[in-house]
RNA sequence: CGGGGUGUAGUGAACCGGUAUCACGCUCGGUUCGGGACCGAGAGCCACUGGGUUCAAUUCCCAGCACCCCGACCA
């Protein structure tokens, strides 16, 4: 991509002093617009990270057997009403009545999974199923804030599972912990499982996975050896107690438990057959008897993430952001020359690389790179051509987002280091 | 929803009871070219909306709306 023809720049305009860093850094960088409070349009180079999380959490959740489908975000409210949650749940939902008739703007899935089910499965043959998608979630926050981190209107992966028994349930639930932390762990977070409040979901504890972070909204009390970890809400442990979970036979084993202040990544929730009661979901089980599927769902907040990346990793200067992630794997400058038979070459070899060939100052080529932060920077120029005179090939200048170290490299030393990891 | 704050050009700010200024950005021309370059010329704001006070309101007052911050609440 030429950054000459990309829709959505960086700015050198000032921005509010009193936004969070994710809001700060993204805003400048071109990758988010906002609309409104709660409300933000991922520009190109914003869908494209966005666009990467969501392939990180795609595999991951394919490799459980989970299958990915697309469920409607406008919802009757025949369908809410049948759990009650119509009512329960009003505060958080966007309800509005047209022609007469009254609709929701999706806050979640459960409802109208349960009416797929029970329109496409019958038997116990038919079970587990387990479905997700990434769509968007409308959620009536009382106070949208923070940027990225909380908003009214965000992209969600929601899966949702059903079992013939508990003992199912149960064994799915920590294979998706599992892979919720290996997601967590790829984009270079590390989540701790946490007990928790399950708000309009749920009266039973849940478990949420928090990373610890300054500017984060929730409360953890957890321990400094073991991965217990428990929310504020419903703790039943303080700072400097001895953790109930490690083991307190041998003496000085035992770890203590300290508090901070964390950023929600994930959710998962375990229902039981309560929903599925509520709504008439049966399947029949090898006797012919009909019986209730158990339930649980299990979400990951995509722009949720893509703030908190960038409310993490950043320095004075931008955005840090992971390999992994990233919007190109390479920001390509040129300073004086051109720099495009270098970037066909990139291109052909199927490095996503970012061209800024534009006529503007090399200061501003540079600010704008570790405003952007795209983990690999490469630099044409003049003094790179000219260093690479008496050797073998055209010398470029080599510089990773984190390291203040510049490198001259021929092509096949730069590429053999993009590749490599 | 309670408390506080702010609404003036794309962005950030200033001023003022007599319809508006600056910086950045933007456009054009020229000079530059390794850490947000320089010179010159230009375009761009019905001063959030509605009402009130006044000879006159962007300015003062009231209401509404929007955004931001704190709190409550929430994934």
């Amino acid at each position: 991509m030429k950054y000459s023809e990309l829709f959505g720049k960086a700015t050198k305009s000032e921005l509010k002093e009193d936004l969070s860093a994710n809001a700060k850094y993204l805003i400048k960088g071109g990758f988010v617009d906002q609309l409104m409070s709660g409300s933000y349009t991922l520009l190109p180079l914003g869908f494209r990270v966005v666009k990467k999380i969501e392939q990180i959490i795609r595999e991951e959740m394919n490799k459980t057997g989970a299958q990915e489908l697309l469920m409607p975000l406008l919802h009757p409210k025949d369908v809410w009403n049948e759990t009650g949650r119509w009512d329960s749940a009003k505060e958080v939902m966007y309800q509005f009545k047209k022609d007469d008739k009254e609709f929701a703007l999706s806050f979640t899935h459960e409802e109208i999974v349960l009416d797929l089910i029970r329109k496409h499965a019958f038997a116990y043959k038919d079970f587990p199923i387990k479905i997700y998608h990434f769509s968007t979630k409308f959620r009536n926050e009382l106070r949208a804030k923070s940027g990225l981190l909380r908003g009214r209107e965000f992209l969600m992966k929601d899966l949702y599972s059903l079992h013939i028994s508990e003992k199912d349930l149960d064994k799915y639930y920590w294979e998706i912990a599992d892979s919720y932390i290996k997601i967590f762990k790829k984009l270079g977070l590390d989540a701790k499982i946490t007990e928790a409040a399950g708000g309009v979901f749920t009266d039973e504890h849940t478990h949420e996975f928090q990373v610890l972070c300054d500017s984060g909204e929730d409360i953890v009390f957890y321990c400094e050896k073991c991965d217990f970890c428990q929310n504020k809400e419903i703790a039943t442990v303080q700072d400097n107690d001895n953790c109930p979970k490690c083991p307190s036979t041998s003496s000085g084993q035992v770890g203590k438990i300290k508090s901070g202040n964390s950023i929600e990544v994930g959710n998962i929730f375990k229902f039981g057959t309560f929903y599925s009661k509520k709504m008439n979901v049966y399947f029949m089980d090898e006797k012919g008897e009909k019986q209730l599927p158990y339930f649980a769902s299990y979400g990951i907040g995509l722009t949720r993430l893509m703030g908190i990346l960038a409310e993490m990793f950043h320095d004075g200067k931008g955005i840090i952001w992971p390999k992994v992630v990233a919007p190109f794997r390479v920001h390509l400058i040129s300073i004086g020359k051109n720099a495009d038979e270098l970037y066909e070459k990139l291109k052909k070899d199927e490095v996503e690389v970012l061209y800024d060939d534009r006529d503007v100052s090399p200061g501003e080529k540079f600010a704008d790179a570790d405003l952007i932060g795209i983990p690999v920077r490469l630099v044409v120029s003049e003094k790179t051509l000219r260093q690479s005179s008496g050797q073998a090939g055209e010398q470029i200048e080599y510089k990773e987002r984190i390291s203040e170290e510049k490198i001259l490299l021929n092509y096949e030393q730069i590429l053999n280091k993009i590749k490599k990891n």
